[in-house]
DNA sequence: GCGCTTTCAGTAAGCGCTTTCAGGGTGCTA
DNA sequence: TAGCACCCTGAAAGCGCTTACTGAAAGCGC
């Protein structure tokens, strides 16, 4: 038997013997006699029949499969939020495709692009954006199109540019209890381990940090803050250009956990103890953390559930078309990586 | 001006005042008088028209995303080898949508569906299949077709059922090395945390160990073998059920590293030291592990080539219509986490 | 200057599906 | 037995796009 290249409706139709609608019309569950029913799904079962969903979403029959976007999937961090999105998108029967940008704009751009040509009923953007006009305003005019199509949109943590609901995790404050947490244990001076400038969760991150540092009386060297990309390998980076420097710092904050991670994995390689020779703290609250030896302290964002809200409000109608936004707070938890000065 | 709900070619055509072939042949940049393709082009940026990719599709253009279905996105052994087909994708000027089914066989079946339904040129499968021959008859059944087709696919480590082009990771070589490894270190007394025995993985690697260490004259005894998910938690319970038991072994060998991490935090908490008071081993070599404290011992397969090459077998026609397989070694790598006995 | 080829825009035929609209059986009532 | 209401099925009209195919205008050689 020569297979055809696609099974189509009408193949399935003409094996039954009925017509088209009819065979569209038991496939699709709705009233048909029983009889002629069977007769079709088993044609279809025997033909391996699969409807062509490009056909079916150009018919009128919307499909679903949500499009998440977000940097980089290989980041815990993002599989995290993932990982909450997918959740509610499970319970709600709808399937998840997941792409990464590797934080360029024109990949994110080429994706929302492509979601909205196959008319996804919604689109979440995961991750800091770009503090970047150009790119704000192509974004901006994918997005508009889409959204006046029916299309829904939710984002977790970007602010600045989007009039789009939205789920902001606390970036500022949550650097700003740390800072408090880290001078409670003694500390007065400071390293950070920055990413991207451009990113607007850095900017809130360190501005939350220093602010609270100030506010006690304690300033950062700008000699003191290194910048490197948001990896584990940017983190290493920073850490080891902090350590030729010769910084005097007894404690490092990392912007994430990520880096915190690599931030250590330096330390250990220059024969530093932490916590003993030098504080670590990190944000986030990536699983893998708890893991570590010693465990890191970090702002704990509730990571999961970033992801769950997203989903829940692209999922829920919003009738008073004002853009909602969901602040979620995150909270120190003091581990094994930092210990009081002198102890 | 009230936007319409979804700006269509007609809208364009009409806009730039030419018909809707030169509208489209303007659009993909066939040959058209450039005062005329102006025209259509400028039509086409004042009313942020986007193709309809559905249409288009069904038109019978083809699109250029590939669709990649792994278990869980957040378990770092899948970031990773995505990571290396999201490398060539992208070399390649591909998108990749990622999908994750929770090991749940009905979703991964609704994925390729929806992927074949959406005609997607490949579609690649990551992560061990099951030992289920329903589940095999019905994803067999969906990618028949896909493949007659002219679909294009490619798996990361399943053997048993699939007839398509395959990565294979060594895992029954790798296991047996790592059993070597660790007699050589002066073990005789072994525990193994296990994953479903449905796995195909599983099984490779399970009697891959058992089978070296019977070479060498050691018996595994079976009451040294606990089975838990393939999660960190699973490793956790999994260790936490063998330290119940009383377990005499004085090396752990986790399927996974994800378990090994589990198992070392039960470790931990219970006052063990590791390897002091006993080694632990992995299988797969995730980035994470060698910034643990100690770095894990394990089997190191190279993730995210695993996935280059998938992707590239995906993409390159294969004429010779025979299944192509491709076997890629693990390396066993001795780290912090297992000890000589007796030092 | 005439008839040829060449270019390029327009017309129209689908791609495979859903869904409205009509029509033809049934079963019921009078 | 005739009349009415229902329920199902089938015919057909698109959904938005690509791409033959058609036809008109323009360019060429003689």
């Amino acid at each position: 038997m020569q297979p055809r290249a696609h099974v189509t409706l009408e193949d399935v139709a003409r094996a039954a013997d009925v017509s088209l609608a009819t065979a569209s019309r038991a496939l699709n569950g709705m009233r048909v006699t029983p009889q002629l029913r069977d007769r079709v799904l088993a044609a279809a079962e025997k033909l391996a029949y699969t409807p062509n969903a490009h056909a079916r979403a150009l018919a009128g029959a919307s499909h679903r499969t949500v499009g998440v976007i977000c940097h980089d999937v290989t980041d815990p961090y993002f599989a995290a939020v993932a990982g909450g999105v997918m959740r509610v998108a499970g319970d709600n029967d709808l399937l998840v495709m997941l792409a990464s940008t590797f934080r360029d704009p024109e990949r994110e751009i080429a994706y929302v692009s492509m979601l909205r040509a196959e008319r996804a009923p919604a689109i979440l953007l995961i991750g800091s954006g770009f503090e970047d006009a150009r790119w704000e305003r192509a974004l901006e005019a994918e997005l508009k199109p889409y959204l006046d199509g029916g299309g829904r949109v939710a984002v977790v943590s970007r602010h600045r540019s989007l009039k789009v609901d939205s789920v902001l995790p606390e970036n500022r404050a949550g650097a700003g209890a740390m800072a408090r947490a880290l001078l409670d244990l003694g500390h007065r001076r400071f390293a950070v381990l920055s990413g991207p400038r451009a990113l607007t969760t850095v900017a809130d991150r360190l501005g939350g940090f220093r602010d609270e540092l100030a506010k006690a009386g304690v300033a950062l060297d700008p000699a003191d803050i290194v910048e490197g990309p948001f990896t584990r390998d940017g983190g290493y980076g920073a850490m080891s250009e902090l350590l030729a420097r010769g910084s005097a710092a007894t404690c490092v904050f990392a912007l994430t956990d990520v880096m915190a991670i690599g931030a250590c994995a330096a330390l250990r390689e220059h024969g530093l103890s932490v916590p003993n020779d030098i504080s670590v703290a990190g944000f986030d609250d990536i699983p893998i953390v708890r893991d570590l030896t010693p465990a890191l302290t970090t702002v704990a964002l509730p990571l999961q559930r970033l992801g769950e809200k997203a989903m829940e409000l692209a999922l829920t109608e919003n009738n008073g078309r004002r853009r909602r936004l969901l602040r979620m707070g995150g909270e120190v938890v003091l581990r094994g990586s930092t210990a009081k000065v002198g102890s």
